[in-house]
DNA sequence: AGCCCATTACGTAGGACTAATTCAAGCCCT
DNA sequence: AGGGCTTGAATTAGTCCTACGTAATGGGCT
């Protein structure tokens, strides 16, 4: 995906990184250097580095005499999108997703009612294309096509906020957009009420209408939460009184 | 704070880390290994897996024959603790502030709301001896007990949220309240529309009425920016109309 | 202009030594 | 005799060092 084996250690975290995201070693776990050097082939510092990447997305914690520790799924940066994608590409991916789009509940809204007021020309231009994109491929199992501009359209709309911290989700959004249309089923043509939205959204931005883009986002993500529903109803299995 | 010291490379990091984040290597800036390890007095072991971690963090990327190349800012981690600390303690300290400000904006109220719903009794008990705490502590210059029971009221309820997501935002909050008590000018006491507030915040999501928990909430996150607006007027220096 | 090659800095390997932490055996005191 | 404290030995990560491999760059040659 973005960065496929930038060195070795890099290989020995392809497959590390996935295993411990997954659970498969528990948390309390101990592995050792030297025994991990051995089974990936790999020289000790290669490993030690792998190591020092794993502990600063805290994932594992090292400690003399007693070895490499494997720390409770509470601890790990789950904002690393390095992480996302190990969790994503794992079993509990349905739990993933639905954090994910939860989080996009809450800030997409934000995030359009900021670029509402702070958008350039050229990024209320682009949104609005980006949302014409989407009509264009909305018919006609176009799914690729409308992906493309579904992806573009929301990561426009939050580096157009003008904050930082939104314009750095634009990676999670496009790793649960992308999600949506290959791994879970995705009906054959996106909902034109959903379409509709996005064109709307558009117009707001670009008419500098905060709470109406706000609101209109609102429903897009309200619309993704009960989509999700749809596929794996209840995120926690509630006993439906 | 966290974790100073955690053997060599981490010494290391404690000085890099916030020289690059502080934009003292502009972009594109060009460091190599074996000069930072003179530098440092280590070794270029341990100079490597420093640069690893600060690899994984997106701060610089390692290409051969060229050395390690310092990236733009748009590329790192700003959610990771270490970089939000390391940026915390630099120059762009309020824009920072603003950024994370704006965040927890977007997501707090969300995570109240979710929390009303979700909190078992130990929780709801929890939050509401936190505001009673609050209470307690907002007359009579207790301000390092106030702090204490805010951020524990906050983080509480992100973690009631049941979303994970949500609950590793803890550390964002303690670190922008913290600040707004340390750095900042904070006021003698406490504003106490905001400590009612966080009272009537409690009372909601102990009720389980999510839309008044996430309507209080959104109040007590709007006077937290139109705090810094006051502080630190205009995030972007807009010309006002 | 295009190709080749020498330079250069990172990448990998592995051995030697240090240091810290755990665990247990042994000691002392009660 | 039992419990608690001290001490020391074993273990594993931490650090340093040296050597060699490798790829990208930039200059020089054709």
């Amino acid at each position: 995906m973005s960065t496929p084996g930038r060195g070795l250690h890099g290989r020995v975290l392809d497959t590390l990184g996935p295993a411990i995201t997954a659970g498969e070693y528990p948390p309390g776990s101990v592995l050792r250097t030297d025994e991990l050097a051995q089974r990936f082939e790999v020289s000790r510092s290669v490993m030690r580095e792998a190591v020092r990447v794993l502990e600063s997305m805290h994932l594992v914690e090292s400690r003399r005499r007693v070895g490499v520790i494997v720390r409770p799924a509470a601890a790990w940066n789950v904002y690393d999108p390095q992480v996302i994608r190990w969790r994503l590409a794992g079993a509990d991916r349905p739990r993933q997703l639905r954090s994910l789009t939860v989080l996009r509940s809450a800030v997409e809204p934000v995030a359009a009612a900021l670029a509402a007021t702070h958008a350039t020309a050229e990024q209320c231009a682009a949104i609005t294309e980006c949302a014409l994109g989407m009509v264009a491929h909305s018919r006609g199992h176009k799914l690729e096509g409308y992906l493309l501009h579904d992806v573009a359209f929301h990561r426009l709309i939050l580096t157009a906020s003008g904050n930082e911290m939104f314009a750095r989700l634009g990676d999670v959004v496009e790793e649960v957009l992308a999600g949506r249309t290959h791994h879970e089923v995705m009906f054959d043509d996106p909902d034109p009420a959903a379409v509709t939205l996005h064109v709307q959204v558009a117009e707001a931005i670009r008419e500098g209408d905060a709470t109406r883009a706000e609101h209109l986002t609102r429903e897009i993500t309200e619309g993704a939460l009960k989509e999700l529903d749809i596929l794996a109803p209840n995120g926690r299995p509630a006993t439906t009184g």
